[in-house]
DNA sequence: AATTAGCACTCGTACGTATCGAGTGCTAAC
DNA sequence: GTTAGCACTCGATACGTACGAGTGCTAATT
């Protein structure tokens, strides 16, 4: 009943959860009056009024100006998002909510499915896809990384002789990720050349991850192989390190950008401009691309208010992260980039069910 | 000296190309005083007033309101674009211009050598650069279209045992393009099978365009192949077949969309928020690649002015187009999207110069 | 002591009016 | 055929007023 910790005694706390509800809601200052219809509390719009200049001097709400209402601070969101979203889970209100949430929920599993069937090959379509329905269903721009495959295990290596100067190279991980290449060499090679090294190459390693293929390992190799049959394996050697080293490549897709033109805060032309080109651009979103252990919800889920977003552009935003498991700890991340008031529980969740989502479809394939 | 077609003479048109240079570079209508002044045709506003009220009439240009000057119509941009581009050519002013192009073809080109370095198997790196190059230049936004692969001739096909079940599907094609897969097979095949599969495979389909392998010879392969090898065989096929099928899976890059913000007659949100959207979802710009013939210049370029182009959401901007070529009539779209008072003579230029490259890029590899 | 009613005050928004100036169309003079 | 001159139009800008939502404070109420 008391004040608790941050010294919000439970009245103030629901005073704040009703500003922060009606403006995520409604995107304007909301006044003493509103609430005080708004709420169950039966308190007059003076009282209210009197909680509010105390929430103003604590710093979780603000008034944009003398006589408007009041907005949350960054301050104001993040004791939201912290404190009263788990109290909102276990509340009652899900009465309406299963509903909705079943109907929800099914629709997307059969938007995926639809996707599943086009198989592994296909895992940038299948994430596009991701992205547009995040974009879609949330209304907020989306962005989604595919997962690294440094913790991949080697399957199959192939070199194939092609033609004159010509060698194929087929790379084959784990989860039936292909990468490919055509390697000029200065020189023929021979059949018998090609085959040797092909076990050599298959034996060695095989079943390494790309991180085991480390330099050392590598670059010893290429010696070995060139001391038994000269320059040009060497060449091939060349472009095989090349090849594993690249193969990582993080690719990050995006949807939506222009969702965010529907929130009045980012539609002034420089703020949106400045947003899309992060979006466009991609490189910039790499800093949303969690490693492992910075989750700092129990469930891998991160939610950026305002200022706290590495990502200079999104000052005015709130992004919401989580991250998604191929198998052995190869993380990709999505990622919902929004307005400050967004609907961080329905994000939350929404993003909590694709993450699931994708965990099943990956682990499957 | 008399009237010529289109009822325009000369010193009416001279009045035109004075409004539309002024009007590109100003982006605000143009009056008569301006004129009076900026041109060389020593004529007083009054006189440009009377000669302008004519073009008016003619449909060349149109007062925004009572008080204001002139801006051009689409089809005062029609004729500047089909009739003047090519008299500018030809004439003098080039003594400037032609430090300043070499300047930037210089540094196109050395940008351009850097990707060059990088190779083939990165088209798609160097087309995304060549995007965001031709965005950064013109500070339009662009687009660019990997080219079509239909006509490329198959080089090898090679189908190789993974592991139970699976099997492994390497297509190379001219041009040293690779499309892989994994298939998964109901039943084991055996070494055996594999071998003879491929050789049936590449000696019956090698050297033919992806258009020759129709449905009809594909499919007739399978069911001869099937019948002397069975059933997963008959999968096998089945897979490539697909696979054939997809490998011309278009794809379009864009660059440079939150360049349309420099231009306040785009940047309001709904007209942005829709072209961004175009750009971003890349499916509306289909219709501007283009098919062998209508390359409506004798060089392949096509200018779209305002209502002219196929994309419904470019309404109010014009569009450039360019196809380059990769080898024997396998064609990729470069596009610029700007505003209607783009600077048209730039534009086209610097497509000209950048698709001469992306030629001489390809013919190489 | 906490709550509430009442009221003066603030400030952003909408709207009407006045002013300004760029540019036109037209007429008459050259 | 060209130009000077002038009345006129109309958008843009600035300013003043009215309105209303919402506040903070004080005094009354429970």
């Amino acid at each position: 009943m008391a004040e608790q910790d941050d010294g919000l005694d439970e009245r103030k706390q629901q005073i704040l959860k009703a500003v922060i509800d009606t403006y995520l809601a409604t995107g304007e200052p909301v006044g003493s009056r509103t609430i005080s219809k708004y709420t169950d509390l039966k308190l007059s719009s003076a009282t209210i009024r009197n909680e509010m200049a105390d929430l103003e001097d604590m710093g979780y709400v603000i008034a944009p100006h003398t006589s408007a209402g009041r907005i949350p601070t960054d301050k104001g969101y993040r004791f939201y998002v912290d404190r009263m979203m788990q109290i909102m889970k276990e509340n009652s209100d899900q009465i309406e909510k299963k509903q909705k949430d079943l109907d929800k929920r099914e629709k997307e599993l059969d938007d995926m499915r639809k996707f599943i069937s086009s198989k592994v090959d296909k895992v940038d379509d299948l994430l596009e896809n991701v992205a547009r329905l995040l974009a879609k269903d949330t209304n907020y721009a989306s962005m989604i990384s595919t997962p690294s495959v440094k913790g991949n295990k080697l399957k199959f290596i192939q070199l194939t002789k092609l033609g004159s100067g010509k060698i194929l190279l087929v790379i084959v991980m784990d989860g039936n990720l292909i990468r490919s290449k055509v390697v000029e060499v200065s020189e023929d090679i021979t059949q018998e050349q090609i085959l040797k090294l092909n076990l050599l190459l298959n034996t060695t390693l095989n079943g390494l991850t790309l991180e085991q293929m480390n330099l050392a390992l590598l670059s010893g190799l290429e010696s070995k192989a060139g001391q038994e049959h000269g320059q040009i394996i060497r060449e091939v050697m060349q472009a095989l390190i090349e090849s594993i080293q690249n193969a990582d490549h993080l690719q990050i897709y995006t949807s939506g950008a222009t969702n965010i033109f529907k929130y009045p805060e980012l539609s002034d032309s420089t703020t949106a401009s400045e947003l899309i080109s992060t979006l466009e651009e991609k490189k910039g979103l790499t800093s949303l691309i969690k490693s492992e252990k910075d989750s700092s919800t129990e469930d891998g889920i991160t939610v950026y208010i305002g200022d706290e977003t590495p990502v200079e552009s999104m000052k005015d935003c709130s992004v919401v992260t989580a991250t998604y498991e191929l198998h052995d700890g190869m993380k990709g991340t999505i990622g919902i980039i929004g307005p400050r008031r967004m609907d961080y529980q329905k994000v939350v969740e929404t993003l909590k069910t694709i993450r699931t989502q994708l965990d099943d479809i990956f682990k499957k394939s």
